[in-house]
DNA sequence: ACCTTTCACATAGCATGCTATGCAATTTGT
DNA sequence: ACAAATTGCATAGCATGCTATGTGAAAGGT
């Protein structure tokens, strides 16, 4: 029996496990920049799709931003909580809550992009705009790879 | 008062949005390939030290995985509380306990890592060998500018 | 020896993400 | 018109990750 098989499993090698550190890393970067304007990371990325579109429905989120509805249930009633958002109920569709920003979310606006974009700088400093674009681009591939969970897996 | 800045944050090509996506697929292809086993992402992550090297300390893992000492402290309860490991102090060092995989955790080793190896297959499947290694080299250089936090700041 | 500092770990509290489930409102099929 | 299916949202329960804090054991300085 081989305690070492042939064919080692080296995370440090493995997109997973990398995608994972990175992604880690980036919260956590953006988190301590963006939280002394009140703000967390999932609240900040739900904000980037509010403040170009006000008056969006739980479910517009959930499809934009691809996270579970009950994620962004949780999510949309923290932002409440801390007075970034309020919530009323549709005029035609009782079942829905359309969701619009106050004052005070529509003010963190710059100052939180600006922070995003500094801790994109940090991960991509050491890289020209070629090499930028092909991680972006690798990224993006390996996400819709992994999206279509039925289709046809090599 | 502009709404709609000139330089709008473009959330599908910010590299720290994107890899929050990427890393959430991540875990649920990984999760529910090795949930049949009893195993959840942390678990999995953890294992693979432990495979490699049986009897560390907690902080030993905090150093290798990069996560921090309580992240690292409630996984190992849960991987105790499911019979995966056994944690007996060390005879040396009455702070320390040294970690123990179970016969139950050596026996999932193989099923695990290919478990792993589908889940990235899935992600990398419509990339050429070189383009599969310029993603995890652009990650792996990001994860060493997200690291150095204190480091010059371009 | 003794006091301070450091180290290894545990615990509390919170945010984010998931699955599973339930409920009420709308839509659909007949 | 009405039963069945669908839709929109809430809630419970859990895993993973963080910061902050506490505790007991070991190490170091005097």
């Amino acid at each position: 029996m081989n305690n070492t098989p042939a064919d080692p499993f080296d995370r440090t090698r493995s997109a997973g496990y990398l995608a994972n550190h990175m992604a880690r890393l980036f919260a956590q970067r953006l988190h301590e920049r963006i939280r002394p304007l009140g703000l967390a990371p999932a609240q900040f990325m739900t904000l980037l799709e509010l403040w170009t579109a006000d008056g969006l429905t739980q479910s517009d989120l959930v499809e934009r931003l691809d996270v579970e509805q009950a994620t962004m249930a949780n999510t949309l009633s923290r932002m409440e909580r801390d007075g970034l958002i309020e919530r009323r109920t549709d005029e035609r569709d009782a079942r829905a809550r359309r969701i619009y920003l106050t004052a005070r979310a529509r003010a963190l606006r710059k100052p939180a992009e600006e922070a995003a974009s500094e801790v994109n700088a940090m991960a991509l400093g050491s890289m020209d705009q070629d090499e930028r674009t092909q991680l972006i681009d690798g990224i993006a591939r390996a996400i819709n790879g992994l999206k279509n969970n039925d289709a046809a897996e090599c």
